[in-house]
DNA sequence: TTCACATCGTATCAAATGCAACGATTGTCA
DNA sequence: TGACAATCGTTGCATTTGATACGATGTGAA
């Protein structure tokens, strides 16, 4: 019999929500960027010319949902969209400096976020659980 | 510097929603119902006599997305609404025979997932991190 | 080459969502 | 008690979302 407090798939949903919302907290009053549009940032802080494909297969959000974020930074001048040369239907994308600027504004703040909500565990726990986390994420036959 | 394989809020959620995705496709299309609605339905499955208010803090859903479910599954015949007597504000919530029924198809094919998607784990593993995401869970300050 | 098919990013449109406001009810405190 | 604030569930409305279709481009086999 299912029992709710101890069914995987619902807690860690409630803590995946709870984790995006508060780390919204930190960036989006402030920037002035939803949630899908900080990632896509976050994806192009680490990845140059990386595509809308791409980051759709990383994120698992839903193609047009990148493509309307990416539309939105465009048109807010943090990012740059470029048709690939190589392959013309492929857009790379790539955070302008002032996407950068942004990036490198945001990035303590999340860090320092990041630190606050795991800081119920004891450094040994904490690596633990990004262990299992991995482990789970790892592709299943 | 963030780097987004080891930022903890991203990986849960991408875990997180990969565990709501993969199990839906368990119910939804089978059984006719939307992840707000399964929800509704497993919380009421343990919870007698419970409110929308309730739903709603403990799952982080809306309360209107709540309200909506429960209207749902209230003309689908697979949930009881009835205002409480004791405070005429409240909507005391319960499942029919209907309802309870359906549930009680779910209930194996959930917990089957359940054993699937945390198959990557050893027992010992698992009861860590069940451990750890309660940890986490756990209101802070 | 040519033609059928796959892939990429975007546009379209219905459905879902979140926020704020609302009516109904209850609580508070002067 | 009475007036005002708070709470509950629902609804209206603007926005976001996801599924699908589309045009443009690329691929592969005949």
């Amino acid at each position: 019999m299912l029992e709710l407090d101890r069914f995987t798939p619902y807690l860690v949903n409630r803590l995946a929500s709870r984790l995006s919302d508060e780390l919204a907290e930190v960036y989006a009053a402030r920037f002035g960027i939803s949630i899908p549009e900080w990632r896509v940032i976050a994806h192009l802080s680490q990845h140059r010319n990386i595509s809308v494909r791409e980051i759709h297969a990383l994120t698992a959000m839903d193609k047009s949902k990148v493509s309307r974020a990416v539309a939105r930074l465009d048109s807010a001048g943090l990012v740059e969209k470029k048709v690939s040369g190589v392959d013309r239907r492929l857009v790379e994308l790539r955070l302008t400096r002032k996407g950068r600027q942004m990036f490198e504004q945001i990035d303590p703040l999340a860090l320092a976020y990041e630190r606050d909500a795991l800081s119920a565990l004891s450094p040994d726990e904490e690596r633990q659980f990004r262990a299992l986390v991995d482990k789970l994420l790892a592709p299943r036959g």
